[in-house]
RNA sequence: GGGCGAGUGGUGGAAUUGGUAUACACGACGGACUUAAAAUCCGUUUCCUUUAAGGAUUGAGGGUUCGAGUCCCUCCUUGCCCACCA
């Protein structure tokens, strides 16, 4: 037989599938299964995370599909963003020349994986048909009072000359650029997901996805539980209020902190420290987030006013610190030294009191922050923390002192982007009328192409008279267009809604077809998103679920992340570094099959690694064996019953292997099992000691198996095994638990644990206790002969254990 | 600082969830085929002592158990996420 040809043979069924429309999605299923992939971003090359995501993912949807399920597997792409605009800058071009360019660049690498995406489903999120809808959501939500405006302190990216939500922020540099981010006031666009906190934190506990994904999200959200405190401001009517999540500690507070942009910062402030404060705000408010984290002495300036301690009736001297963040709790706290690190250190350096109040271990020199037993609290002296929690927030309840009270980390989603190359905000801003969402009708606010950037990246929309110039929908006079656009996470928190049906013209999406294919029932994509993509989609569920458009309130059933591939050298892969994998150069010598066959054998899915070039060999060795054992003619030299019988118990223990491995995406161990049967059935194959139909059943069975795992190389095989219709319609192999048995059993002997020997048993007799201790003491005689044996344990089925003294 | 995870041969990793540790693959070494090389095939390959037979071994130390890679405690190393969040 001649040698496997990856490349023709992939060529050659990449046309064949797309002319039968072998992998049209079933338009009316009766037994769905929605198999979905994050959408890659049009980046002009699809590089080997993409593979890794998306060729594993597409053997989990051939699977479903041979177990008889109708498959929705579509592709697309979240073609709105930065980088198009960037590309456009520096290369002069048009960022939709360049976003189109790329997208047709990546279909046709898409194409050469060998998934089975109906194409007749793709998605753009940058064309007016998708956006239009994105659009449409917006006000919905505007007319929910879910999208609202509000002016405030923003993360500003000065390199990408653009607001950022706080999901975008990673350690105080924006995740685009890695540029310090700024804080900016400014009037913004946001969307109300604090409105869906509990649903969103509840809700996670019903979904199968990974509790690292899961816990993310419950962190993000931060919710704690506290009390609410207000303490009387001295010769003053006002009060300052604090949020704390130890109630119990209020006897040790003995002095209170507020953010520099505090509200009551200017009446607190005596006129003997007013020029310190002032300077000290000023101070603050210039450094960026990492300076604040940077600066690892805490700094501050205390006001001149004081507080009384509810508990104590105290006065406790009110400070000023940047260490006390305004967007979080009231922007102001009481301090306990004696209990918290940041209040301890701040103590210290000011030399402020410092009274422990919670039993435990000296606060002299270090706090602790433990529950315990309190000392030094009045009437609540001798009580455990979590009983005195409540007793205290009782106390301050009936004394309207306080409240119990619940805080959250998440904060409301700011949409707004300074930028050109996204979905343009329907919003006309009109001197009469104020702020006027955009007709439905009149959607979509169509984003003007073909446009030419300034040098500084200023968004062309600005400078578009037609564009921005509109007549006011409410009361006819002048009025200007809003020239923010939304982020694109927006474009993508709705997309899988819109896969079922593309073309849908009079919604985002088609209700019928939605309640045909939704929710998703297994979602592959990377950890990266834990905190953006996937709880903005949820919320956006949620939102139309609320509204009654939806009948489902969470998007996506079961998640799976994928791990990440790192280079060769065990870094992750970057210009800098110089260690990118090009998945071409692999698919273009070895073909798809090979590739896909090295990342999922690699180890666990969900861990990723390091890419290396010399076990690649592995792969494509694997795949010459299976040509060779498949085309390879068989004749029965000599027939031999025992050796049909193995034949048959390893291909029912493959089939149960392969099935149970794939069904919870163990890619890893069930290529090494398909790897074992292929060396063992080539020793079959020599030895000639199998009739011919036992043979044609194993390796008709072994393509069946192989088929979700190297499509192009299974369906060669398969129509030269004689067959005119596809591996991939076939029905995935059963195994008969029967067969899955073994007719004998090893027992292995240990004495005090250790292994010491070993025999073989007819399975039916291997769970007679008596019969194995025998056998082993049998075995054993001249070991056991000079000890004596204080106990003896058999596991039927597994062991004999003597203890001996 | 907080949350979650991981540590098994020269390397990537298996291990029926407490019952024969090191499957499968890579690499290396030896051999066959070849004028030669590639490819392919066969053998060896955790370590120590080595003729046999043993003994040791899952980051370190302790514990529970007849029996621990697996469970518990302490420590070390490391990855990811969050982070002056009160």
């Amino acid at each position: 037989m001649k040698k496997y040809n990856p490349i023709t043979n992939e060529a050659k069924w990449r046309k064949i599938w797309q002319e039968s429309g072998l992998y049209k999605t079933p338009s009316t299923p009766t037994n769905k299964s929605y198999n979905l992939v994050m959408f890659p971003y049009p980046s002009g090359n699809l590089h080997i995370g993409h593979w890794y995501n998306f060729g594993p993912a597409d053997t989990l949807a051939r699977y479903s599909k041979m177990h008889g399920k109708d498959v929705l597997q579509p592709i697309g792409f979240d073609a709105f963003g930065l980088p198009a605009e960037n590309a456009a800058i520096a290369r002069g071009l048009m960022a939709d020349e360049w976003t189109d360019h790329n997208t047709s660049i990546m279909t046709e690498q898409l194409k050469k994986i060998g998934t089975m995406y109906d194409w007749d489903r793709m998605i753009n999120t940058s064309k007016p048909e998708y956006y239009k809808w994105t659009q449409w959501i917006f006000l919905k939500l505007l007319h929910a009072g879910k999208a609202y405006q509000k002016d405030g302190l923003v993360n500003w990216c000065p390199s990408d000359k653009t607001v950022l939500a706080n999901e975008q922020v990673i350690n105080g540099k924006c995740d685009r650029c890695g540029t310090e981010v700024e804080r900016k006031n400014l009037k913004q666009w946001y969307f109300k997901i604090t409105d869906y906190i509990e649903p969103l934190l509840a809700d996670l506990d019903s979904l199968d996805w990974p509790d690292r994904i899961k816990d993310m999200q419950r962190n993000w959200i931060g919710k704690s539980e506290g009390a609410k405190i207000a303490f009387a401001i001295n010769g003053s009517n006002s009060s300052l209020a604090v949020y704390t999540t130890r109630p119990d500690t209020i006897f040790g507070a003995t002095f209170m902190v507020v953010a520099p942009e505090h509200p009551l910062v200017s009446e607190l402030t005596s006129e003997d420290n007013r020029a310190a404060i002032q300077a000290y705000i000023k101070q603050a408010g210039s450094k960026t987030d990492i300076d604040r984290m940077e600066s690892a002495e805490k700094t501050g300036v205390f006001t001149g006013s004081y507080a009384v301690n509810p508990a104590t009736k105290v006065n406790v001297p009110i400070w000023v610190s940047d260490y006390v963040l305004m967007g979080y709790g009231t922007g102001a706290i009481m301090a306990v030294p004696a209990h918290d690190e940041r209040d301890f250190e701040f103590a210290r350096k000011f030399g402020l009191e410092i009274i422990q109040v919670i039993d435990g271990p000296s606060v002299q020199d270090k706090s602790h922050n433990l529950t315990g037993k309190l000392v030094n609290s009045g009437d609540f002296t001798g009580l455990e923390s979590n009983k005195a929690k409540s007793e205290i927030i009782a106390w301050l309840e009936a004394n309207a002192l306080g409240s119990r009270q619940i805080q959250y980390r998440l904060r409301d989603w700011l949409i707004s982007r300074q930028r050109y190359w996204g979905t343009p905000i329907p919003i006309i801003h009109c001197d009469n009328c104020g702020i006027v969402p955009v007709p439905e009708k009149d959607l979509p606010v169509l984003l003007p192409l073909k446009q030419k950037f300034g040098k500084d990246g200023r968004s062309p929309l600005l400078d578009d008279p037609d564009f921005i110039n509109v007549e006011c929908p409410d009361c006819g006079s002048k009025a200007r267009r809003e020239t923010d656009t939304m982020d694109t996470f927006v474009d993508s928190s709705w997309y899988f809604l819109r896969y079922p049906n593309p073309e849908y013209q009079d919604g985002p999406f088609d209700p019928v077809a939605v309640k045909q294919w939704l929710p998703v029932d297994q979602y592959i994509g990377g950890a990266e998103h834990a905190v953006l993509h996937l709880l903005y989609a949820r919320f956006i569920t949620k939102f139309l679920h609320s509204t009654g458009h939806l009948d489902f309130n969470e998007p996506f059933t079961k998640l799976i992340n994928q791990g990440m591939i790192l280079g060769p050298d065990g870094n992750k892969m970057s210009k800098s570094k110089g260690n990118i994998i090009d998945p071409d150069d692999y698919v273009d010598r070895y073909g798809a099959d090979a590739v896909r066959v090295y990342l999922m054998f690699m180890g666990p899915y969900d861990e990723g690694g390091p890419w290396d070039p010399k076990r690649f060999e592995g792969s494509h060795r694997f795949i010459n064996k299976v040509w060779e054992l498949c085309t390879t003619s068989y004749s029965e030299l000599q027939h031999d019953s025992p050796s049909e019988a193995e034949l048959q118990s390893k291909l029912h223990k493959l089939i149960k292997k392969v099935t149970v491995d794939t069904q919870v995406s163990k890619f890893n161990t069930a290529i090494s099992s398909l790897m074992e049967f292929v060396n063992y059935a080539a020793k079959v194959q020599a030895k000639g000691d199998v009739s011919k139909e036992q043979w044609h059943i194993a390796i008709t069975s072994l393509v069946k198996l192989l088929a979700p795992f190297v499509p192009y190389l299974a369906e060669e095989l398969w129509e030269l095994l004689g067959n005119t219709s596809s591996v991939h319609t076939q029905a995935w192999p059963e195994y008969d638990p029967e067969l899955v048995k073994d007719d004998i059993m090893t027992i292995i002997i240990q004495i005090n644990g250790k292994l010491r020997g070993q025999f073989v048993v007819n399975t039916e007799d291997a769970f007679y206790k008596d019969e194995l201790e025998r056998a082993a003491r049998e075995q054993m005689a001249d070991l056991l002969k000079t000890t004596e044996v204080v106990r003896v344990i058999v596991v039927p089925g597994k062991l004999v254990n003597f203890v001996t003294r």
